[in-house]
DNA sequence: TCATGTTGTAACTGTATTGGTTACAATGTG
DNA sequence: CACATTGTAACCAATACAGTTACAACATGA
């Protein structure tokens, strides 16, 4: 079980709009989907969950989408979150009505509960700590070196 | 999304055989499943692949499980393994083929593999430092309380 | 020896999520 | 007012999961 790629693509998204454009031509959904590979409704699906968090603004019928805030300002925990790939506290599933009737089954999930919370929230500590900025500046980065 | 619950499954079974059994009854599958309110042949299957991990012993047929070692010396990192809930290194996806053309496309995937990486080796070393006998202590503790 | 109870697996089911796709109404702009 | 684009709904195929039934293999003990 793997985490949706929908966060790789909404980094994805975020580093076109965060990089400079070339001649001034407008990002549509389309020419995204292009570098993505992807198609254009999946990446209007992603800019409004994006657009709901207020990282960016959509320009409807004449097109185009903007950032909001400056790359440097934008955590990945915060677009991990925007794309709604994990719901909040919910990364690990515990069975749940487990045997009352049983030592282990009355006690197992609370007993549990603190060490994944703390492995959950040691991932998104990650997160947090990683700027949308980081990131472009590290693809621009090997951009010069290949 | 969210990881499988073969993980806390798991971890209630190993609880299960960490714990000391009441009256020598001897712990088979459907006893098991009974704790955990499942049926018998998702704890079998679990076992099956605890059993490859050397982490239980399976005496087929006759009935009965046992820990391998002293559940000090398993961590819930070794259980995360065993049950298979996330391949190596594989926790997120990305989205495999961005255009090579883009500047963005081209580098995306190196440049946040490294963060993602890291992510996820912060979740994982939660889970490697919290063992077995950690979780039943604290079984012991809240049955004593409540 | 043989009946019993248990494990190990295969196969199938229903449910949910994902990513992709088509279709089309709504809309801002030139 | 024509046009390109967004915003959504609807549908599909693929995949994973947990549960279930069924049954062969097999160790034990009567």
């Amino acid at each position: 079980m793997q985490i949706s790629s929908r966060f790789s693509v909404a980094v994805h998204v975020l580093s076109l709009l965060a990089l400079p454009e070339q001649d001034g031509v407008l990002l549509t959904s389309e020419r995204m989907a292009g570098s993505v590979n992807t198609n254009p409704v999946v990446i209007r699906r992603i800019l409004g969950q994006l657009k709901k968090a207020g990282l960016v603004e959509v320009r409807p019928a004449s097109g185009g989408t903007f950032l909001t805030r400056q790359p440097a300002t934008i955590t990945l925990l915060e677009v991990y979150r925007a794309v709604e790939v994990v719901e909040e506290g919910q990364l690990f599933s515990v069975h749940d009505k487990p045997n009352p009737a049983c030592l282990v089954g009355r006690h197992i999930q609370s007993a549990l509960d603190d060490t994944l919370q703390r492995a959950q929230t040691a991932l998104e500590q990650v997160l947090a700590h990683t700027t949308l900025q980081q990131v472009t500046t590290e693809i621009a980065a090997k951009a010069l070196i290949s």
